[in-house]
DNA sequence: AAATTTATGTTATATTATAACATAACGTTA
DNA sequence: TAACGTTATGTTATAATATAACATAAATTT
């Protein structure tokens, strides 16, 4: 099982965590044979600044800000799509937000984990799942390709704070 | 564990399953002191047409064919809203489209299998499912609410004509 | 350097969903 | 039954998400 769950609810040098992640996209944009523009990397440093997955208008904006310059949906949405396709981020069905995967190049089928207060979304793999999964299609003769599994809930950092202060509803 | 993936997978009288449909809609309603109104049962039969998720704009569109008049946006979304509340129909949300439940009144968290080629949808419900899920969720610390488990794959008939007509691709 | 491929820029528009306010239908009670 | 409050629908406009289509530029190959 693997999970950036401790990181993403807990405080953490997060620098460390956006560095991992361009360490981690540079060595697997060379495996490819991929170029990792400088748009690119941008788009990926920002979906790297927190733990919580960003609207592509979101990126949009602040990509806008960084560059000083103003960049169009389709440019963000292009270097999503390059990204996507390398496994380096994912996108929430639910929440048409995209997120930086913690684990890229393990083939994994995935599962996230998403907080409906502060809105952090974290990211696990889990065999068992994945048995149960593939289990059930089996039962319905179904061939199972490929999964979006999004559970909602309260981190574990909401939680406590909900029991110091009571009363803050869900964001 | 539920499922009408058989029904889904396979040709059968599709009135029955609309006829079901209807009858445990105003069931439901009944209990709950809600009011099915023609708009509501209009687009909950439409819903029913087939085994395949409808898009709001879909249901719009055979919305005003059906009443012969021209329906705005909010009218369906209301509908669906109110639809969803009732647990009478479901949303799927990496298709942006909605599809009626066939065991709403069971406290269920489901699954869909929906298929890349011909675009069914059959829902399931697992308990080995849950309990993953939860298990998953109690090793975060997270407290699990609610959840969204979709798989893409091939159903049992599109995967059968596959084997017959080679070559045909997904669509 | 020319040709080819790959990436980005630019404009317009498609698709999905909701806000805000007006009207109508329904239900309750005086 | 008339007045009132509530619930449902109509209507217009617009927000939010995503892509099509074509132009330009940058990098790579020949």
């Amino acid at each position: 099982m693997l999970t950036n769950s401790r990181l993403v609810h807990q405080p953490h040098d997060h620098d460390r965590c956006i560095n991992a992640a361009l360490t981690r996209a540079k060595g697997l944009c060379q495996e490819r044979n991929a170029k990792l523009t400088a748009t690119r990397e941008a788009v990926l440093t920002l979906l790297w600044q927190s733990h919580r997955p960003l609207g592509a208008y979101q990126v949009q904006e602040q990509l806008s800000k960084l560059l000083a310059k103003n960049i169009a949906p389709p440019t963000v949405y292009r270097a999503i799509e390059f990204l996507l396709g390398l496994g380096l981020i994912h996108r929430l069905p639910s929440l048409n937000a995209y997120i930086g995967c913690p684990f890229p190049s393990s083939h994994h089928s995935n599962l996230f984990m998403i907080c409906n207060q502060c809105g952090s979304a974290a990211e696990m793999t889990d065999a068992a799942l994945n048995e149960v999964l593939q289990t059930a299609s089996d039962k319905a003769n179904f061939v199972l390709q490929s999964q979006s599994v999004e559970l909602f809930g309260r981190c574990p950092q909401c939680t406590s704070s909900v029991m110091n202060e009571e009363g803050s509803g869900d964001v």
